[in-house]
DNA sequence: TAACATATGTAATAACGTTACAGCAGGGCA
DNA sequence: TGCCCTGCTGTAACGTTATTACATATGTTA
């Protein structure tokens, strides 16, 4: 399959968007390769219903919207598979909305450029931009009162560019 | 009373800890008169409980440590109390661990600098130092891909130099 | 003292996340 | 082939965090 141009954070959705999805699937099962683990069903289906919507989505949520497809699965489950997508790298957690969203930017791992998060507050999307120079700001700031940082977090709320527009 | 001196960030306790409580109170008292809000008792007691530690702590468990001591109240109480300490300024929110913890910088509302947080995975204390520069970097960051920010955090979480120090 | 805004009480429920234990599935190896 | 080991999922119950809806109380002002 020929590869589809890669669709900018907040970008309107276009007809390349069931290819984007087809080949982020891909991508997952490749990441899951490479780290000797499996890409099961259940995974493949929790991971299916974070990258169908721009949007950041509850566990619950998932639940819900595959309980509609037929699977039944408990919270558990769901948090299992969520725990292995974090690990393998494929989705974020939001912590300002104990929520989860598909990872887009398929190079952290590679460029080890670390991105914020940036928040809609009118219709859910969630977009990364790089900010590796932020976090190693905020690395340097936190040594320098002896503090050694192990995890970082930056995200914004806000309006993002196409529902600014709408107004 | 003598003005104490503040204490820094993860700095050890000292014997002044129990006059800087009582300025926080009145500082307290003074921010809900500006904003024209009552600090009652409830209030009180639900500021009382979070500055009392310099960790983070949860909902559940201010209302835990209230009932200890007689007063028996229920969630939304204290979520409202804790509401309208955010609002006054006089606490912040963790989002990453669901907690809330006492600001103890008195500027921020008059410099306008905000803080970004630190906390302890050892000892649970929240340390806030400067990051008005980090801020202003993450706002320029969301504007250059026409996001609007509103709400901005950045937190990090690891070893502060008390705990660091105990190994 | 009536009217208004602020603050709290009561009850139920929603939303988010975990513990404990049992069973299943696939790959490696004697 | 049979066994074991690891990784993965199922089932049930429970723990934690936060909100909705509606009623009552309290303080200020006119």
């Amino acid at each position: 399959m020929a590869a589809v141009p890669a669709r900018a954070p907040f970008a309107a959705p276009d007809k390349n968007d069931g290819k984007r999805l087809t080949q982020m699937m891909e991508r997952a099962e490749a990441a899951f390769d490479l780290k000797e683990l499996r890409f099961t069903k259940l995974r493949q289906q929790v991971f299916g219903e974070i990258a169908a919507t721009h949007a950041s989505i509850g566990a619950y949520e998932i639940m819900a919207r595959m309980a509609e497809k037929g699977t039944r699965v408990a919270p558990i489950s769901v948090y299992r598979a969520i725990d292995a997508l974090l690990d393998v790298g494929l989705i974020h957690r939001l912590e300002s909305k104990n929520a989860f969203f598909a990872c887009r930017r398929a190079d952290h791992t590679s460029t080890g450029r670390r991105p914020i998060f940036l928040s809609c507050e009118s219709c859910g999307t969630v977009g990364e931009v790089d900010g590796q120079d932020i976090f190693d700001l905020t690395d340097e700031r936190a040594r320098s009162i002896g503090f050694t940082p192990r995890i970082k977090f930056v995200e914004i709320q806000g309006m993002c560019p196409r529902c600014a527009e709408k107004k």
